[in-house]
DNA sequence: TGTGTTCTCGTAAACGTTTACGGAAAAACG
DNA sequence: CGTTTTTCCGTAAACGTTTACGAGAACACA
């Protein structure tokens, strides 16, 4: 059906060799014939086929996302990876890549999927995100020498890979500094596993911000929890049940703060009234929620072009340049303020 | 780096051509040399090149679905798509396909994008979501031959692909039902263009269910906005200022609601309690919402696991059957009943 | 006219698979 | 023991590209 590079030579009558570089813009080609395959090719709908060319060329010429559903996320989805993705796809196809978007099952750490796409030569590099404190992707993917970049910083891996994160130590520390100005001193912390590396990043900054205002770190006001509603769901009450409850509360996560304030409800306290509530990352649940969450807001969209912009100066195949560039930024959480704290 | 089939009849003396057929399962191989083939293939860690496999297969063993943003939703993305594609995913994984996510650009429609994954052979069959009234992507693919489905249904291609849709129309006559029979004779809808299908069969249900109600139709409480929280917003005001206004207003779409809820609240109109309103798709959005938002509920995951039976099942190739089976399904939406209406 | 240079193109190999074909060896059968 | 069948494997072609190499033609220059 498709026409192949062997119809256009057979219609112009040309060699199939002569075809594949006019239409590569080699130099050894007469400018004439250039133009006469260059209409061919139009007229017969001719496009390259991606298997031919990735086998002959040794590269895919795609670019695979591991996309992970949360657990718990049975109903609906994150849609945290969107516009993120949306930015992303848009600066690849700027250099002629694709994107490609291998989906998890929810739960599943990727590690086998990672590894098909990688042995299977499906894509050329790949882009993680939530990283880990310790991660084994990261571990897998220096030693095997494929070339990836990562939404989100890890220990794991050196320095070897470009990463992109958001500067949730800052919001952290941004977050307690907001309560204290409003006279909070009681502030609890609910995070993920300190796997998850942004969970980690949180709770430090949490932690330096109370030592800087001169307020002790107290372990029972900070819990762990799964990173869904369920998780902050059955952890909210074990902070609000410490001998001197807090009369505020940051989450690290949209999720995880809606399943608290359903907890705080059911306990009879009014978030935003009762007990002041900041997110760290927001999202349009926090702005609908009654009353609207205060939280911190990422540029998701622009994440996306920049990580790929970073990625490809690391490919020295890709980058216009010999020498590639290993580029690790840390983006601003930019502060929404509504009305719960 | 990645061991070839040539690497592995190096390593135990034989030929290419029996390492291949040990690997693929073929009966014409000993047992014992099978054995020790997948024994070294296990060893030396050897995974079949894709682009070698695919070029000589003429088949890639892989789907795309062509994702495609809501224009407007710059800032957080479409949850609606994460769910179904983890049921794809999980159903194509089962006959060894890779599902592979093709982003559009917000507001695009994906023709070009459509084109280039069907003439460069990126994958052996997609699926398509928004389905339009009339869509040329159903005719484009139907008049190259190129195997697909569709999440939703179209006029376009007669009945030359699977499709799985909601009942829309149903769920349209549903929420007219309910609010008839809660005393409601003014009743508004809010809808996109009719060029989404599913806009369209929705505002035929509303239409059939007022009219066995034996209530007139009434124009003015019909209005059209762009599938956006910005077109909820800017149209609900309409409808609330025609002569006799609406009692109740029944929404085609979460975002759509949310911003006609704002443009009632600013005009001091308390959803819920002096308006009753009904979201046909519902969303955790509507969930969160204060007032919580009634709607109906779509069945994501299993819908993505059906599909992908659908269109393998429709491909001959796949199904192992001789004789293609074109599938069409509508499935129920199910009220999740809250506190607007 | 002879020599060297530049343009332009065809030839053929290569990328990693799968598979049709044929042939040698082994087994079955009379 | 001869013939037929079966079992197993190697050979080579093919999928659609790209590209190194070389060769013929045209041209420049002395």
């Amino acid at each position: 059906m498709a026409s192949s590079i062997h119809d256009l030579a057979r219609h112009l009558n040309i060699s199939i060799g002569t075809v594949s570089r006019a239409l590569n813009g080699r130099a050894d080609v007469n400018a004439n014939t250039r133009q006469r395959v260059l209409d061919a090719a139009a007229k017969l709908n001719y496009s390259p086929n991606q298997s031919g060319r990735s086998l002959r060329r040794g590269a895919t010429h795609s670019i695979a996302f591991m996309l992970q559903p949360h657990p718990g996320d049975q109903q609906y989805g994150e849609p945290f990876f969107i516009p993120f993705l949306t930015g992303l796809q848009a600066k690849l196809a700027e250099s002629g890549l694709d994107l490609i978007v291998v989906m998890g099952a929810p739960g599943d750490y990727q590690q086998e999927r990672l590894r098909r796409v990688v042995e299977t030569r499906r894509a050329d590099a790949v882009v993680l995100a939530y990283t880990r404190r310790e991660d084994e992707r990261i571990d897998y993917l220096t030693r095997v020498g494929f070339p990836f970049a990562t939404l989100g910083r890890s220990r794991s891996g050196g320095n070897s890979y470009p990463s992109l994160d958001l500067d949730f130590e800052k919001a952290g520390a941004d977050a307690v500094d907001r309560l204290v100005a409003r006279g909070h001193r009681r502030i609890a912390a609910i995070r993920p596993s300190l796997n998850l590396n942004f969970g980690y990043l949180f709770l430090a900054g949490y932690r330096k911000a109370l030592r800087r205002h001169g307020i002790e770190v107290d372990p029972g006001l900070i819990a762990k929890g799964f990173i869904n509603e369920a998780g902050g769901d059955a952890v909210t009450p074990q902070v609000m049940r410490s001998k001197d409850p807090p009369t505020a509360i940051i989450f690290n996560n949209d999720a995880m703060a809606l399943g608290g304030c359903k907890a705080l409800a059911e306990m009879g306290i009014k978030p935003g009234h009762d007990i002041a509530v900041i997110v760290i990352v927001d999202s349009p649940l926090c702005r609908y929620f009654s009353p609207a969450l205060t939280g911190f807001r990422p540029r998701l969209e622009p994440m996306g072009r920049r990580l790929a912009e970073m990625l490809l100066a690391s490919i020295p195949a890709f980058a216009g340049t010999e020498r590639a560039r290993i580029i690790r930024e840390v983006w601003p959480l930019e502060l929404i303020a509504r009305d719960s704290d």
